[in-house]
Parts: structure tokens; sequence; C-alpha cells
DNA sequence: CTTAGTGCAAACTGTTTGCAGAGGG
DNA sequence: CCCTCTGCAAACAGTTTGCACTAAG
């Protein structure tokens, strides 16, 4: 199967990329109509899918209902804002989860891990020292 | 609000202690039903949620489209096989995500963190080596 | 031309909710 | 008795799919 670049594809790319954030198919789906309104939720869908696949985009598995993707389709971690449910990207040492030791008692073979941080980001960390919080 | 120890509740959460798993809704609806056939899903839902709230048992987020539910509620992280889906409780040292430094530096205040191991479980190892794999 | 991709609507999956009635304390 | 909890069905949110048509290469 081979792929096309369809006007869609391209666009629905773009406006991730160019997003530099964490987007839900519905979000990515609200800017790209802008410029291209008849576009259908489905095929934003369909092309987020294809995307992760052939490895161009990472689809993310983080917490909330709804599934993000990431721009960047490179190894690293997540962070989390529990309040405004944004993500961002974390370079961590991903070395450190070299637990081999540990895990393979349980006869475990690993083969990578996804670690999520857990906070409170900088804008709501502002917004709540207005309100004395 | 005070919590009555209903015969459901008191079922659901013997069943998922038992199980001794990671159970999602609908696993633990199958398993209920079989010692009380009339209860529906919703009041497995609905106890599941009223127990996790409490703290008596934990709600995951997991990789998989479904939620899953854990009989302990201690501190602890996750190893999920990516072949059977199966999710098994893991030990490691908690201190080592101590990386506060690194993360201030984008300015968020960290609270927390899920760590999930991936990776491919005993039983499916053994599984594979007999295809040969 | 060929066949991957699209828009639309309808289906599907997992979860939540409104309501009237049941039962725990 | 009160009020939390239940069963049921219907609603909901996010995602996927069948189909006939469009357009990339």
């Amino acid at each position: 199967m081979q792929l096309r670049m369809t006007n869609q594809r391209e666009i629905i790319l773009q406006e991730l990329q160019k997003s530099g954030k964490h987007l839900t198919a519905d979000e990515l789906y609200d800017r790209v109509k802008k410029s291209m309104p008849r576009i259908s939720l489905a095929t934003v869908y369909r092309n987020l899918e294809t995307l992760s696949k052939t490895g161009v985009i990472a689809k993310l598995e983080i917490s909330g209902r709804q599934r993000r993707f990431d721009y960047d389709a490179s190894e690293h971690d997540h962070i989390y804002c529990v309040q405004c449910h944004k993500v961002d990207n974390v370079e961590l040492d991903r070395e450190v989860i070299g637990y081999s030791s540990t895990i393979s008692a349980q006869g475990y073979k690993i083969t990578g891990y996804r670690l999520e941080l857990v906070g409170i980001c900088p804008v709501c960390r502002k917004n709540n020292q207005k309100r004395g919080e």
C-alpha cells in the first residue's frame, strides 16, 4: 500500500506541526477546518492513524479520555497538567529506567516504557496564585 | 454523603480482590453476574467509581481503550503486556524519578508520575517460543 | 486509468445519567 | 423512614466503518 500526499493529509500534518502541541483529533479538526471547511472528522482520524503508523507522528497513550497526537515522533516522555489537561514534551535520561534486574524476576521481557509526569503547568500555577490558592 | 455496604458493592469488591488482576468494568461485570445475575453494568461502573474515590481501589490510567481497576490502592507502577494486554503490578524505587531539577526548568510543579513498563509477559513469551518466534 | 483517499452518515464501544422503585441503616 | 443505591434504558463521547464519489500519481 503506497501513500499519497493529499491536500488533506498535508494540511493536517502542517497544522499539527505548527501547533507545537499535543492535539486531539477534534482540536486538530477545528484548526484544519479554517483552511478546508469541508473536511470531515473521519478524514482527520484516518490520517492521524496513517501518519502515526508510518512513524511521521506519534499516537500518545496519555491520561484523559481523548487520544492525543504528537508532532514529534521520536522517543521522549510527557508531562500532563492536571488542571488544564495540556501535555508537554519532557526530555529525561531514558537510561535511568534500566531496572531489568527487578523486572526480569517477574519473567517479563521489557520492550519499553511510558513515563508520564503529572503536575501543574506554569500558566495554571500563575492563575492559582492570583486567586490566592 | 455516607456510604452503604450494599450486597452489590461487596461482591464487586470481593471479586476484584480475589481476581488478583486489573480488570475492566465489563470483565468484572461478567464475574459478578455469576453470583448476582440481575446486577447491571451501570452498577458496576458506579461502584468502581465510588470505591476508587474513597481510596479502596485504584482507577488506572493505562494503555488500551478500556479503563482498568486495581484491587491494590497503594502507590506502585504497572507493567503491560503488549500481546495479551494483561497488566501486572511492579514495585520500583519511586525515588528514582526525582528529576525535579530538569522539570522545574519548564515551570511545572510536579505532583506525581505514572510509569508504565511495556513488554511481553512470561506466558506470551513461552507461547512465542513454542511457535519458534 | 487505477486505486488510495474523501465526505457523509450510520454504527460501534466504553461510559454516564435520569428516573422510578428497592433496601440499607 | 430517609436517602443512597439499584436496574433499566436512553444518552453521550470518542472513534471507526460502509459506501459511492473524487483525485493523486
